[in-house]
DNA sequence: TCAGCCATGTAATGGGTTACATGATTGA
DNA sequence: TCAATCATGTAACCCATTACATGGCTGA
């Protein structure tokens, strides 16, 4: 019963090229996800369990059983040669417009003169330390990756983070300093500076 | 039965920020989103009338109902005082934890080594297309806004959005020219450049 | 006159999160 | 000895998307 044709979320594909790296119970993937992909694919716990039964469904994965008697048993996930050509499939076919961005930050920011200059700047500097971290964060990821001679395109996920961060430092830079000249749009009439 | 307490998702917030602009159907708010804080917040139509369900039932919109022969009735909106309060509120409570990435982009990338260099050079090609197509978008968002002096923090999302478009489109740059140098991590060790 | 869009929504479905559950080890 | 964490998942709920419905105008 293994379909190559079927569709499936995202997510699914995410989970098939962990299992990629090996053999995995959800446990394993749930931390092997947040050091990696997490960062820009983050499924809750439960959504990788039913993930899971789907692409045994799909027979894209199989599932062993293995009793344990300290811990609670556990189902181990393999992927099979199916799952491989429906990942490389779905490696084939890129997303259709552009990565959606949702973002409760812009969404305070938009309505920011409602709540006066104060608060906006409070935003911004708040979103500035955020990315800050991040990128700390992400210098780490890098160093750790470059004492090792792995496969480019994860390095590159990282190399691109780290772009968006330090542009977000950037622009919130630019932005507290704009916000020195007032709460209007610095328009070519009228301005005195 | 007006709540200020309550909780809400922040697409709740969203909608009631537009109706600050003034009363407005449901037709009406889907309009108004998608030129402006549609770029980073999008809720279906059809979540927007739920929202609006919720608004009234939380008191913080009036709903009116208003005939018509020629078209469908519709129903109108407006903030009420108490809705005025929650959102300020809500302005003044930063999001907690930075926005989060959801990157149909990045999470093919990752896995870029098993569909083959050329099939990444693809997808950051598109990429960048994509890019640079919101950016042109942008440019012309940006030449309305500058024509009237309008409050600043709706420019400011513009702004933000232009950062992140163009430090997109250098990145594929960048990441062109790397990927010319081989698949794997340009390392110290070993390196011939 | 017919396709397509304007204008207004509802219904069905599915993806995703938070809360709940369990018991064993480990460190303070 | 008690809280925290490891290790493994399930159940309940809600947010969000896609598909469906309706009927009048408008341009080719």
């Amino acid at each position: 019963m293994s379909q190559t044709k079927a569709k499936a979320p995202d997510t699914a594909y995410g989970v098939l090229g962990m299992l990629m790296f090996g053999e995995m119970s959800g446990y394993d993937l749930t931390k092997a996800i947040e050091g990696s992909i997490g960062f820009f694919w983050a499924p809750a716990k439960s959504q990788l369990y039913s993930e899971l039964r789907r692409l045994v469904t799909l027979g894209w994965a199989r599932e062993r059983e293995v009793e344990q008697t300290d811990r609670p048993d556990k189902r181990i996930y393999t992927i099979t040669p199916p799952g491989e050509e429906a990942l490389r499939s779905w490696l084939g076919t890129p997303p259709e417009g552009f990565d959606p961005i949702k973002s409760p930050f812009l969404l305070r920011l938009f309505f920011g003169h409602l709540a006066g200059a104060e608060a906006v700047r409070g935003l911004v500097t708040e979103h500035r330390r955020q990315a800050e971290e991040l990128l700390e964060t992400f210098g780490q990821i890098q160093a750790r990756l470059l004492a090792q001679a792995g496969p480019l395109p994860p390095y590159l996920t990282l190399t691109y983070g780290m772009t968006y961060a330090s542009g977000v430092v950037d622009w919130c830079d630019r932005t507290l300093e704009e916000l020195e000249e007032g709460m209007t749009v610095p328009g070519r009439k009228g301005g005195r500076g």
